[in-house]
DNA sequence: CTACCTGCAAAAAATTTGCACTTCC
DNA sequence: GGAAGTGCAAATTTTTTGCAGGTAG
C-alpha cells in the first residue's frame, strides 16, 4: 500500500525507485525525529538492498521538496520528521533527551511581529526550548548546562 | 592593558598563558559572532604563537566558564559571542547572511510561561528568525528557503 | 616544582561525492 | 534508451585528542 510520503514523492514528480518507497515508508510510520543513521537502520531492516549514502542523499531530496524538514536538537546530528501543515515547535528534556512537541499561536503571531518590527519578512524560524522537569533532580546536584544546543545531552528519539 | 574578557578569566582562576591572553583580547574586541576560524585568524594576527587546536580549547573552556556562548546560525560551524547580561536574540538575514541583535522581553516571558504549562523549567533557549528584507527582491526570483537552519545561506560574520 | 597548557599531526564523526553500474519511465 | 538513481569507498569538513615538550603560579 502506497504511504503518505510516498503519495508526496510521486505528486511532486519524484523517480520512485524501490530505495526511495522503503525510506518513504519508514518515514511515514516515524512517531519520532529520527536522525540518517537511525532512518538507515529501520530502512535496511525492511530491504537491506539500501545505503546510508543514499539515506543521505533522500532525505536531502525530500527535505528540498518540502516533504520533510530538517531539525537540530544538539548533538551534533540532524534529525528529520515529516512537514505537518500544522507549525509547531519541540521542548527537549535536557535530563533525558526526550523531544516534546507544541503548538503556540500566540509565538507564532509574536515572532512575525518581530520581524516585522525589523524591518523583514519572516522566512523560517529557529525555536527550541531546552527544560527539566518541574520537581524534578535537586538543582544543586544538576551540572549546568550549556545555552543553545547542550553539547552534552544526546537526545533520544523520541517524539 | 588587561580586555574585559581576561579579567572575566582571572576573576574565574583560569591560569592566563600568552595564547589566552591574546584569544581574550580578540573577543573583547569582536563586534560580531566569529567561529573559531576567523578567531583564530585573528588571534594569530596578533601572535603567531597560537593554534587552531588552542582556539578550539579556549573557546570551549570559556563557554564552560560561561564567559562565552555558543551560538549556531547555519552553515555548519559554531559561532561565539561574550556573554552579555541582557538576554538577546538573532535574526539572520538570509540574502546577505547578516545578523541582527534584538531583545524582547515579551518573547522572554512567553517561553518561560510555554515551559512551565508543559511541567518544566526553562533551561536554556534557541531562538533564531531567518528573514528577507521587506521590499527585496521579488519573491518570484528567489529560491525557495528551507525551514530550520538555510543550508545554503553561509552566514556571514557580522553582528 | 608540578599541574596544567600548547603544538603538531593524527583521529573522530557526520555528511558529501566521483565513478562505474543499475533501474525507472 | 537515456536520464536519473545507487553502492562503494574515498574525500570533505569541523572539531577533538594523544603525546612530547613548555609554562604559569
Amino acid at each position: 500500500m502506497e504511504s503518505r510520503i510516498e503519495r508526496l514523492c510521486v505528486e511532486r514528480g519524484l523517480k520512485m525507485t524501490g530505495q526511495r518507497r522503503v525510506i518513504a515508508r519508514v518515514l511515514s510510520q516515524a512517531e519520532d525525529h529520527p536522525n540518517v543513521e537511525e532512518l538507515y537502520r529501520r530502512a535496511s531492516a525492511l530491504d537491506a538492498r539500501i545505503s546510508v549514502a543514499t539515506t543521505y542523499r533522500t532525505v536531502r531530496l525530500l527535505e528540498e521538496k518540502g516533504i520533510l524538514e530538517r531539525r537540530d536538537f544538539g548533538g551534533g546530528r540532524a534529525r528529520y520528521e515529516p512537514s505537518e501543515s500544522r507549525r509547531h515547535y519541540h521542548l527537549i528534556d535536557v535530563e533525558t533527551g526526550k523531544v516534546i512537541e507544541f503548538e503556540d499561536a500566540e509565538h507564532d503571531q509574536l515572532m512575525r511581529a518581530i520581524a516585522a518590527r525589523l524591518g523583514f519578512d519572516l522566512v523560517s524560524v529557529r525555536f527550541e526550548l531546552f527544560a527539566r522537569k518541574l520537581g524534578g533532580p535537586s538543582r544543586q546536584a544538576v551540572r549546568k548546562p550549556r545555552a543553545g544546543a547542550p553539547r552534552e545531552a544526546e537526545p533520544s528519539i523520541t517524539r
